[in-house]
DNA sequence: ATTCTAACA
DNA sequence: TGTTAGAA
């Protein structure tokens, strides 16, 4: 089974996925016309070239702002405001990303369970989930620091 | 083949 | 906003 601790790991590196303007255009149903449109007016932003190339090269968060800023817009708001909630929205997003990347510290065993380890529940204890194997309730230990982060670390690689 | 800017319908 | 033109 997989382990994981705090490192993050990938099979690839989102910031390469990038995409050029006919594709981002075909992707969102958004024209390569509108697409320098709102970048003109910084609702959208293109990659930096450092190459002397001249087109433009869209980030996959770009993708996402664009496939929003498109949603609002076919539900009836107006560019700018469609831009703002698309913005909101993102900033929600990264938010809880944040909160759950920052909750989750590893994985574990514990009583023969995979327990997740939820960080710290205060200054001398760590939350853990126990997950079952099969059907059940996921129930909760509280685990003295070293010792879940010991055990943490010790499942891993 | 694709994208660029600028301009006009 | 779509659709051109001509250049890169």
């Amino acid at each position: 089974m997989a382990q994981f601790t705090n490192e993050a790991r990938h099979f690839f590196d989102v910031r390469r996925l990038v995409f050029r303007i006919g594709e981002l255009a075909s992707m969102t149903d958004v024209s390569a016309r509108q697409l320098r449109y709102w970048e003109k007016k910084e609702l959208i932003s293109s990659q930096e070239r450092t190459d002397g190339q001249q087109a433009r090269v869209y980030t996959f968060k770009t993708f996402i702002q664009v496939s929003l800023i498109k949603y609002f817009m076919d539900e009836g708001f107006t560019l700018a405001a469609a831009a703002q909630k698309a913005d909101a929205r993102q900033n929600r997003m990264a938010y809880i990303h944040h909160f759950i990347s920052s909750g989750l510290q590893g994985f574990a065993k514990v009583d023969d369970q995979l327990a997740i380890n939820l960080g710290a529940f205060d200054a001398e204890q760590t939350l853990m989930a126990l997950v079952p194997d099969g059907d059940g309730p996921i129930t909760y230990k509280l685990l003295p620091n070293a010792e879940a982060q010991q055990m943490t670390r010790a499942e891993a690689e």
